[in-house]
DNA sequence: AGCACGCCGACT
DNA sequence: GTCGGCGTGCTC
């Protein structure tokens, strides 16, 4: 029997793949993209995925076997592992975390320690140090731990030594449990035993149970059993809930239906996600404005793999968007639908669901795992040559771009300006819209981007023909953009006619919409209910213990938390420099304001929607469900109230302090301000009525709020555009964001240094930096920066080789082994 | 990313 | 002399 060798990947940090013999059981089985449990190191065992199969090795004997083989058929096929390795290469970070990333977390397994105690007769003998002593007692009542348990129980960071020294001593046991966290979700089922499949059979059985007496609850089972085969010629089997349930059946008659032989009880697979009954109904007819965008979409298909639609809010996009989607599955290919996380809401799935039922699959952070899975299979199992294809359309938030799909024929990316389409951390450091059109690319399949407020990069892509551009500027059904009416703040504060936060102004817009009993929504970027507190006396400002910001102040929670790391303390009774019990809140966030409303507005009924108020799985739904049904008057929100909400109800919108998004020092401040503002402005309006936004401002001159109140995208795009080619910046350039964190500030600070240097060898001045960042240290970890600007002529995989070489200069040399280097291509 | 090994200071 | 902290390097 000749040798047999695979490649393997593994869910780790670490560049390269690990090899393994495979023994003679499993020679049949291994095939790229199938997992495989591998043993780790000294002793963990992980799921791995099959790369290669090959029949030689140079130095077999130093291999390690794998353990089993975990599918049947591959999970992964080869279009995802060359789009792992893009990722990898584009984005400056190991094949392992991009798999780690991709696959759903119920396909991967990683080995537990489980500590046990011995079982000690004579206990006495054995001297026990004090944390042994500990670790028994405990285990005493538990019988079984984790690692984890234990350094928790010690109050320690590392518990291995303690641990092998207790496991040399005899005194406990150690052992690896894997487990697959996926669980297929079975239901019983019932059918006809083999014997009584025929007419003539069935009805001899009918026959034997007639003369019995003692047999007649059977035959009436068995009568309603029958009835729900012949309901439906498809079916071969029943549920066994459905029968057992039933009102006119006994349970026992059914397990001696079983016990007899007549029936036959069986589990069947069933999907965890329902199937949608009901008829489906085509996408509603487009609007003369809106067909006019779909040709045009269709005809820039021709020759760009790439369009952006331009559309206002409201336009209708996501009805255009159901006639393409319509079109390609049509073609028997599949679909992904982007969105950034917190848009895609219910009223959306129910809307898709309504024209392609359970050809609709969704796949975000906010389901089950077990649902993932069972979506990642849908995916997997996808046949061009059915109709019939659950989640041949996937609506999904980034990490949807990692499904196994084998047949792209059209990817949406919608909201595409959304920053949170770039997850920051941990790697891959992916930004959703650009993976999405490469993966589109891998698949030869078409990308279109929407939004009302296209990113600069989009749109500058688009005016250089590298995209086709389409426009679509008609709100739907004839609903007007909203006024937008600018309140000088500053006037009302020299003027005395503020109240708390608000201008008279807004008050009296408020008050009307009240009266009218219209909805209102309340924006402010900020939560919780002050930025800090300050002693009156000696101005100290509680701040973060492990990081360099100011401790924001939780009303509600009554707490001081860092908004950073998580840390919270109590509401310090006084001053803990001076001891002064005079302390001030500066500042102002989402809380603030809801309780400043609810004393200005006392009859109104307010709600707040930011991050803290929708921790649970449920309160965000739960919120948007109350506002839909007019429950609530008045939302105050961060910048979740801004996305993907269509609430019919709503005719004002308050942006509370427009100064605090333009002010932040960013170049990217701008467009965010402008999107902001200009994506909460198209919440308000209805059909009868036109909708009133109010932006509070200190500028009420400033040429972004200008634009927003124009509604002059185009305008403001070329000035922005224009004063970012001052210095330099993306769309001109390309930037990659090098950050170094060490525990010691002076440390990091010669480290990045160094680094810099050899940066600037071998790229000249387009490194910038280093730099120390606003929030300098986060979770006792300080940080530098350094940034990379690259003009769009040069080649970036000639950069980023350029950087992996400087990286390892500067880690050959020992002393900066400690320091931690991330690289971020394309930061936002 | 774990996890072990080995060097070094602190304490019985 | 032993315990435990932390830096360094390897894992098929």
């Amino acid at each position: 029997m000749p040798e047999l060798f695979v490649d393997v990947l593994l869910p780790l940090a670490v560049q390269k793949l690990f090899t393994y013999r495979v023994p003679e059981a499993f020679i049949k089985e291994v095939s790229p993209g199938k997992r495989v449990i591998v043993p780790f190191g000294r002793q963990k065992m992980y799921s791995a995925i099959i790369k290669n199969v090959h029949g030689t090795f140079h130095d077999p004997l130093s291999l390690k076997e794998i353990q089993a083989v975990l599918d049947e058929s591959a999970v992964v096929n080869d279009i995802q592992f060359l789009f792992w390795e893009w990722m990898a290469g584009y984005y400056l970070c190991t094949l392992g975390e991009v798999m780690n990333s991709a696959l759903p977390a119920s396909l991967k397994m990683q080995s537990e320690t489980r500590v046990m105690a011995v079982e000690i007769t004579d206990t006495e003998k054995i001297e026990l140090t004090e944390n042994e002593q500990i670790i028994l007692s405990a285990l005493r009542d538990k019988s079984e731990m984790t690692i984890d348990d234990i350094a928790r129980l010690l109050n320690k960071s590392s518990v291995h030594q303690i641990l092998k020294k207790a496991f040399d001593k005899n005194i406990i046991l150690l052992s690896e449990e894997i487990h697959q966290r996926y669980k297929p979700r079975k239901a019983a089922h019932l059918r006809l035993a083999e014997a009584y499949k025929t007419d003539a059979s069935l009805e001899n059985l009918f026959k034997e149970l007639e003369q019995d007496n003692r047999k007649s609850k059977q035959m009436d089972t068995l009568m309603i059993f029958m009835k729900y085969l012949f309901d439906d010629p498809e079916r071969i089997s029943i549920k066994k809930s459905l029968i057992v349930n039933h009102k006119d059946v006994s349970k026992s008659s059914v397990t001696s239906l079983i016990t007899n032989g007549i029936l036959v009880e069986f589990d069947v697979i069933v999907d965890r996600i329902p199937s949608l009954k009901g008829e489906l109904i085509a996408p509603v007819r487009l609007s003369i404005a809106q067909n006019e965008a779909l040709n045009e979409i269709n005809q820039s298909f021709i020759d760009h793999d790439v369009t952006l639609l331009h559309g206002v809010t409201s336009s209708g996009k996501t009805e255009l968007y159901a006639h393409l989607i319509d079109k390609v599955i049509n073609e028997g290919r599949q679909v992904l639908y982007l969105l950034p996380e917190i848009a895609l809401t219910t009223q959306l799935i129910v809307r898709l669901k309504k024209y392609f039922g359970d050809r609709v699959g969704v796949y975000h952070s906010r389901y089950g795992s077990n649902e993932r899975v069972e979506v990642w299979n849908h995916v997997l199992n996808f046949d061009s040559s059915s109709d019939q294809n659950r989640s041949q359309i996937v609506l999904g938030a980034r990490s949807a771009l990692f499904l196994p799909f084998k047949n792209l024929g059209l990817v949406i990316v919608d909201e595409e300006h959304d920053q949170s389409f770039k997850q920051s951390d941990p790697a891959p450091r992916y930004h959703g819209r650009d993976t999405a059109i490469m993966l589109a690319k891998i698949h030869k399949a078409k990308t279109l981007l929407g939004s009302a407020t296209p990113s600069l990069e989009s749109y500058y892509n688009a005016e250089n023909k590298r995209y086709g551009l389409v426009k679509l500027n008609e709100r739907h059904g004839g609903v007007q953009m909203p006024e937008i009416l600018v309140a000088d703040m500053r006037e009302a504060k020299r003027k005395k006619i503020m109240k708390s936060h608000f201008t008279p102004e807004l008050i009296n817009a408020i008050q009307v919409a009240l009266a009218e009993k219209e909805q209102i929504i309340l924006f402010q970027n900020r939560r919780g209910f002050s930025n800090y507190i300050e002693c009156r006396n000696c101005n100290h400002i509680p701040h973060c213990r492990n990081c360099s910001v100011t401790l924001t102040y939780h009303k509600q929670s009554n707490l001081l938390k860092c908004h950073y790391c998580g840390y919270v303390e109590n509401i310090p009774a006084a001053c803990s420099n001076c001891g002064d019990h005079h302390l001030e809140v500066k500042g102002f966030g989402t809380e603030q304001i809801e309780e400043d409303i609810a004393v200005l507005f006392p009859d109104a009924k307010t709600a707040r929607m930011d991050l803290d108020s929708t921790r649970t799985k449920t309160s965000f739904q739960k919120i948007i469900g109350d506002f839909e049904e007019r429950r609530i008057d008045i939302l105050v929100g961060t910048q979740m109230v801004t996305k993907g909400l269509d609430f019919d109800n709503v005719s004002t919108i308050g942006i509370i302090n427009a100064d605090q998004l333009l002010n932040f020092p960013d170049f990217r401040s701008f467009e965010r301000s402008y999107q902001l503002m200009a994506q909460v402005s198209g919440r308000s309006g209805r059909k009868q009525k036109r909708g009133k936004v109010i932006v509070q401002t200190q500028q009420p001159d400033h040429w972004v709020i200008k634009e927003v109140v124009n509604n002059n995208y185009e305008n403001f795009y070329r000035r922005d555009l224009a004063e970012r080619k001052k210095f330099g910046y993306p769309p001109h350039s390309r930037l990659i964001e090098i950050t170094l964190k060490h525990k010691e500030n002076e440390y990091v600070q010669e480290a990045s240094q160094i680094l810099t240097e050899i940066f600037r060898k071998n790229l000249g001045n387009r490194v910038l930096g280093p730099h120390i960042p606003l929030v300098s240290k986060i979770r006792n970890l300080y940080y530098r920066k350094i940034i990379i600007k690259i003009e769009r002529t040069v080649s970036p995989v000639e950069i980023k080789k350029i950087i992996k070489n400087c990286t390892n200069e500067f880690f050959t040399n020992r002393s900066n082994h400690s320091v931690h280097i991330v690289p971020d291509v394309d930061p936002v």
